[in-house]
DNA sequence: TGATTGGTGGCACTGCGTGCCGTTACGATT
DNA sequence: AATCGTAACGGCACGCAGTGCCACCAATCA
């Protein structure tokens, strides 16, 4: 006599078992530790079948994770729409929205995976293998469009480590300072910052020569500055 | 009736079991691929106990890794045998030395390494999370230094990031090219032309003005061929 | 020669991930 | 409303990764 099935077979079924799965897997892990949880656990405490966890997540590790297939091709895509001749400072900072917008519209949950994938090497380890799809993601878009240039190999892949490197900065800026819904502005302003550092290009239109020589100066105040205070004095 | 032990205790009989285990994983995973390989062939070929392959390594996956480990820590010990006031440039540049050595040194390791981390996707993300220990360290070490600056934080992320990304572009350039060992040196000329694209301090002495505006010019000349050379025309 | 030390091999065990299959609920068709 | 097809579910069994435990053997020392 086996238990009578819980729930049906919609979409929002499927979404409602999904979300306790992470729930419960957050919460366990979180609670009693990771090693220390078992799949057998969180299916327990969702209510399903031990079966059915690997036919929502590939494994253990992807338990915490938000959807990140989707939102790469979401990155894609904004890549895809773009027309060839866009400036492209702006539209590489545009590409990250996505991912903004996946972990900034979650705030409790993206904080309690803050966590775990900071303690938990397993998790660090499955965080840092997921951000790598992205930086490469970056990286064959940028290639594309930097190929004509010197140096231009080099060029998409340091670009697209910064940008990757400022997005994951500001998020956990964000992150540990609360995850307060009202500074979602201000974390995707953080990110925004790195434009300044970026070696490709500049984010001014081709027209505006005035906005090239006002970043130029501050490349140059910023240069200036940095000589004689290289490392901090004691 | 157990089979003989065919080696000593001493350090050579260690890294000649270790060696062992490496090559016989390497030519195991390339012939038969990842998955079909299990523990068991390898240690069989090797001709060691499956017990000991677990002494050796963490896990399957690091069987065809190099000593990260100590290498992570030569790493750090350049940044912990700098001065404070040393260009930083030239000092980030050079703390990846070690991690040059490490793959430059064994050519054939390193291409089969490199064939396996590109197509197994299990060992990719293994290379992804042991990069991006690198790369946490760097930022840590940068972080230091620049946290007086506005932007340091970002900058020193960025920074990291950007170097990890530059030196993996070189190395990666080099095994597609055949990794020949008279080209090594063109391997890390290659990655230090990441230098002019650093955000964060240049690498010409202090009081050496006029190489800054020397690389002023080279800063002002590249952003102006940047605009309107945005992307690739069809 | 006897005791100690440290690497090794074998064994058993837990837990992850997968293939397979019977079952069950939902939706579509008539 | 009855029926059929489909898709998700639960359960079972299996292979394999990784670990704890213990006996064994070789080298060193008392």
């Amino acid at each position: 006599m086996a238990a009578p099935v819980r729930r049906g077979r919609s979409a929002e079924g499927r979404a409602e078992v999904r979300g306790d799965l992470v729930r419960a897997a957050l919460a366990l892990f979180t609670e009693h530790g990771y090693d220390e949880t078992t799949v057998d656990d969180i299916t327990a405490a969702a209510g399903v079948g031990r079966r059915t966890f690997f036919r929502y997540f590939r494994g253990k590790e992807d338990a915490v994770s938000p959807d990140h297939e989707t939102c790469l091709a979401r990155v894609d895509a904004v890549f895809a729409a773009a027309h060839d001749t866009e400036p492209l400072a702006p539209l590489v900072l545009r590409a990250a929205d996505p991912v903004f917008d996946l972990y900034l519209d979650s705030p409790a949950e993206a904080k309690a995976r803050f966590e775990l994938t900071r303690n938990i090497a397993a998790l660090r380890d499955r965080e840092a293998a997921s951000v790598d799809t992205y930086r490469r993601l970056f990286g064959r878009r940028l290639r594309e469009r930097l190929a004509a240039r010197p140096d231009g190999e080099l060029a998409a892949a340091v670009t697209a480590a910064s940008v990757v490197a400022a997005h994951n900065m500001a998020l956990r800026s964000w992150l540990v300072d609360g995850a307060r819904p009202e500074a979602r502005d201000a974390c995707r302003a953080t990110f925004r910052r790195v434009d300044a550092m970026l070696p490709v290009a500049p984010s001014v239109p081709a027209d505006d020569l005035s906005a090239i020589a006002t970043r130029l100066e501050r490349v140059a105040a910023r240069m200036e500055n940095s000589v004689g205070n290289v490392g901090m004095q004691p």
